[in-house]
DNA sequence: GTCTATAGAGCGATAGAC
DNA sequence: GTCTATCGCTCTATAGAC
């Protein structure tokens, strides 16, 4: 595929534009200027600006599964704990490296407010996400890396700090995520010594 | 004060505009018509649409402080668990009372991503909950409830979940919040028997 | 404090030539 | 596939009367 053809750069010029400015104020003339064609070219390769948005979104979205970052296979008795916690700082580390991401990825949650084309793909990704930490802490308890229990909350609890974290690094905070996460993790491998 | 004035009736009637179709999309004129005004009354009560933005971020930011759900002079040692707990559970309840408010928060935040007029209070707000935990925590230690150890990265973590708890109820997610709330307070109290 | 009327700018999108 | 020119609309904000 020509990754430098002008639908691409279009492409990667509105992902840079849209986390810049906003999806309102980013407007066609923009971006068009920026990519150095006119407005009407740029109307010859999208459609409308919607289009432009709806096919950043489809992009962004194939790039954010949780077996990207996670493989259940991988997962023996002896590195669990230190393998889930080494996969989720993995996450860490991807955010740090693009910081329009977090802010694109608010303006889709934005949209899914109003609009359930969008909020369907992020409570998928979501959901994916839960999914997959329990089929990860189900293996784990059968090879008896850890206790069989709350497998479902446990799940709820890591997906949602990997968001926050996502959240809280992309607006500055200077929070120890690698502890927080490290924390979390042990606390759920570890939990059940007690009550 | 008077609550039923004309600049009351705006701000509230801006909220709930701002929240239902977001800031750029509600327009001055949508407003006036809602309030049952003209547009230049509008204009003699705010002098721009950014001075309602703005106001209202100021009157929002005043009710979401860590000392409006937690008091730390009210936690012994018999309740310490328990009072945590519940007092983290109150949030999520007045949560759910507000549709809206997660809305327009998203937006806020949108905001600070380009100025920081918007991200200086957002952080201020998030770290009075951290400072907040922070205190709790030590107060629990020093009567005796709990474990004298990694303070900080432990508020942090009940600051994210928090935090998180929010976003994910606002979005329709289904998740088990006040298990997982009690959970993390458990896991967090209960720690250092093991490692 | 509220109105009618309008200025002035920017927007998404298109016509039609090359 | 790209251009110049422009349409039609909506927006924030204001002038000036009452």
């Amino acid at each position: 595929m020509n990754t430098t053809s002008t639908y691409t750069v279009i492409l990667e010029t509105g992902y840079r534009l849209f986390a810049e400015h906003g999806f309102e104020k980013t407007s066609m003339a923009m971006i068009a200027k920026e990519v150095g064609i006119s407005k009407p070219a740029l109307y010859y390769h999208f459609l409308s600006k919607e289009a432009i948005i709806d096919v950043l979104f489809e992009e962004i979205c194939k790039d954010i599964g949780f077996a990207s970052f996670f493989n259940v296979q991988d997962y023996s008795k002896d590195n669990f704990e230190e393998k889930l916690i080494f996969d989720g700082l993995s996450i860490i580390s991807k955010q740090k490296e693009d910081d329009n991401y977090s802010r694109i990825m608010n303006q889709y949650q934005a949209l899914g407010y109003r609009n359930p084309k969008y909020s369907r793909k992020l409570l998928d990704s979501l959901d994916g996400f839960t999914v997959g930490f329990v089929e990860l802490l189900r293996h784990g308890a059968s090879i008896g890396a850890m206790a069989d229990k709350d497998t479902l909350i446990k799940a709820q609890m890591l997906t949602m700090i990997i968001d926050s974290m996502d959240n809280f690094m992309s607006y500055g905070f200077e929070y120890g995520y690698e502890d927080i996460w490290t924390k979390a993790v042990k606390a759920i491998v570890l939990e059940d010594a007690v009550k």
